[in-house]
DNA sequence: TGCTTAATGTAATTAGAGGTACGAAAAGGT
DNA sequence: ACCTTTTCGTACCTCTAATTACATTAAGCA
């Protein structure tokens, strides 16, 4: 809301919050939220700790900060799916080929962080937590007007529509979790298109074509 | 393999092994494997540090062994399922009841330590995650045994078995979570219905009928 | 009554994490 | 020049966790 009145007077500000977040995220993602330390992010962007304990509060304030990033990053364009006006069977092809891109390619860990940080919920501090139920719950409204919406249209199995929202959000994570033990790609998209396609009326339960 | 010679000789031992192991298996499984140190145990249990270290050489050592012991009382019970004689649809049914058990009235935590412990693998030590793999390969084969089965039964649908079994494994990680999240029992036992139920022939996507 | 063996537990040690006290630095204003 | 403001970063503090050194105790055996 209220953003920095500018200040003229001082010393000039050096430290790069995007740089600190940018590195940040990467080194969550890639090690797991828990096992990096503030002293690595310092090591890693040249800054100092008190700097970054200015810039974030504290070790919790900078978590939730990133999963703020990440939210951008990674779970808003998987929103924008659901949210596109498309066919249910499209917006599911969609959805599997954004879960299982090629991460390598993109210079981006594999799994995901929203996905982690649940589940190590328990060493995460109240404002990471409180921004990882906010997360949680804008996905999973995000499934249930989608669900909604592709059942109008009559090509929606006949299932509960929180039911299947906690379904897909279960696939989701499943094929994260998958991707970071190893599992080829091409199985995690076989296993994601066995379970979401299984949504769909008139579908066969096939292995997915692509 | 070779047992202990009974030494008849030297102080007696004081320490009690299953002790220890019930007690870290109880902690583990409620707070999570990484929430719990070695002195969380000796208060717990009366024991000196000095002594577990005896009897299980470090921390990794403990939590393997912890984990065996959770092999033995949780995944080997749900083996026992797949193993067992009996339709595709009635299998399901008892995975579904046994993953759903009111947890409250068994005295026993939400959620599943082995799930947990393959989520928070990355601060686990060697032997733990050696088990880890063990105990994911034998679950997985186990699945993958009882799919083959019901295909030759002809009551399964046309998934490739590999596929199939990932699948039911990610069913499985999926509804400890939701337990452990705090979703209501009837609601994770009408989405591992729907999931799994799918996977039989014949059968209606609907709601699980109890 | 001592020697040997095998366990015991108190009291360190070490390492790393989160977090901060505080004096110096770099700007604008007077 | 000197004061004010704002940020900077070194060096420290405090905790907690894993792990161990070592003196001690409780047996059986000679």
């Amino acid at each position: 809301m209220n953003e920095k009145p500018t200040p003229t007077r001082g010393r000039p500000k050096t430290l790069d919050r995007d740089q600190v977040l940018q590195a940040a995220l990467m080194e969550y993602w890639s090690k797991g939220p828990t096992d990096v330390s503030i002293s690595d992010i310092c090591g890693l962007t040249g800054t100092s700790k008190p700097g970054v304990y200015r810039e974030f509060g504290s070790d919790d304030g900078l978590k939730a900060s990133v999963l703020e990033t990440y939210h951008r990053l990674a779970i808003l364009p998987l929103i924008d799916i659901l949210e596109k006006d498309q066919s249910t069977i499209d917006a599911i092809d969609a959805l599997i080929s954004f879960m299982t891109q090629d991460r390598t390619n993109l210079g981006v860990p594999q799994g995901c962080l929203f996905v982690m940080m649940r589940a190590e919920a328990q060493q995460l501090g109240p404002s990471t937590c409180a921004k990882l139920h906010e997360v949680r719950r804008q996905l999973l409204d995000a499934y249930e007007a989608w669900i909604t919406c592709s059942k109008s249209r009559g090509d929606f199995a006949d299932i509960p529509t929180d039911v299947a929202a906690l379904f897909m959000d279960a696939q989701h994570g499943g094929a994260m979790r998958m991707q970071r033990e190893g599992v080829p790609n091409d199985t995690v998209v076989s296993v994601l298109g066995t379970a979401l396609r299984m949504l769909v009326l008139g579908e066969k339960p096939d292995v997915i074509t692509h």
